[in-house]
DNA sequence: GTGAACTAGTTTCAGATGATACTAATTCCG
DNA sequence: CGGAATTAGTATCATCTGAAACTAGTTCAC
């Protein structure tokens, strides 16, 4: 892994230097946090381009909606993790495709109720089950126990990180 | 979880048909995993930007030329997990600053090969405490155990992810 | 009630990103 | 050798993204 090629007149950090900083782009968290995590996401992201012409985005406000029923933007905002520009682009998408409604909502004039429209379910309805197959062959291999101590670390990891994001930093 | 507000009006799917589905988007590993990616990616980000003026991918050749040696940008290609372009730009960037040096290829004229400068090594020097200080910020609380096992997970989601990829779809 | 402070959502603008096309050098192969 | 096919790296363009400004509506406090 350390040992690809560098004999081509390298004059690496003499290793010395490197032991003392531990520091290595293989064994760096973060680094294969985020290279698994882009592997994942394109695979997805093409899957639902490609087959259904849906950005992920989209894709996560047709889940919520899905399951949640009719609910504010703002309201999408914090069930999705996107901030509210990206679900105000993506809520554009899916209304221009009329896979959702929108109405206004009866208390809050300034607020917008989104709900799945009949042709929104019944998109929901063909994407879901490759979306779990998706998931499926991800963690073909896997034991049950495995997948969910996945999960727990990696909530783990990002709770730790919006701690940090918060209350800055740690140098 | 599922039991957040859904009184107001909601009409959500009659959930025979999600329990069908079997799909929630909070249970969804490809959702968890991004989410946990951006959320670490965007703090470590943030603090490489902010007090060193350095991108992630800018960080990234730092780190892998600190570790090789010197190296032609297809060989940081290969170790970076980026493409070319991004390597391309990010060693533009680099180079503006005079972090790393670039010298004319002994035996192809296509190719350069970049190093680190000195004033690079000085602020790998500098950055690296602080880039191993955010991941034990991150992993604190977990056992050493549980951090092998999770980077074996994650390496085995990317192969399986990247596999896929080439080898198409599962539906 | 009326103006200050706040919230929901959209727009705008500037920088990041990715696909594609391009240039220059190299290799392959007859 | 000499031209077709490849490769290293760059530039171009169109899109995506995020931050901040903006509009419209609401709440709060006096």
């Amino acid at each position: 892994m350390t040992l690809l090629r560098q004999g081509s007149g390298g004059q690496a950090l003499r290793s010395s230097a490197r032991r003392e900083a531990g520091l290595t782009l293989d064994a760096y968290l973060p680094y294969r946090l985020s290279v698994a995590s882009n592997a994942v996401s394109g695979l997805i992201a093409r899957a639902y381009q490609d087959r259904f012409g849906l950005s992920v985005p989209q894709w996560r406000l047709i889940c919520v909606l899905a399951e949640g029923g009719a609910l504010t933007q703002g309201q999408l905002v914090s069930k999705t993790v996107m901030d509210k520009v990206m679900v105000s682009r993506a809520a554009q998408g899916l209304l221009r495709r009329h896979l959702v409604s929108r109405t206004a909502h009866h208390a809050d004039a300034r607020s917008h109720v989104l709900a799945l429209s009949t042709q929104g379910q019944r998109l929901y309805a063909e994407i879901a089950p490759l979306a779990l197959a998706y998931e499926q062959a991800l963690i073909a291999g896997l034991s049950p126990d495995e997948v969910d101590g996945l999960k727990r670390l990696l909530s783990r990891l990002q709770s730790a990180a919006t701690a940090l994001v918060d209350s800055d930093p740690p140098a």
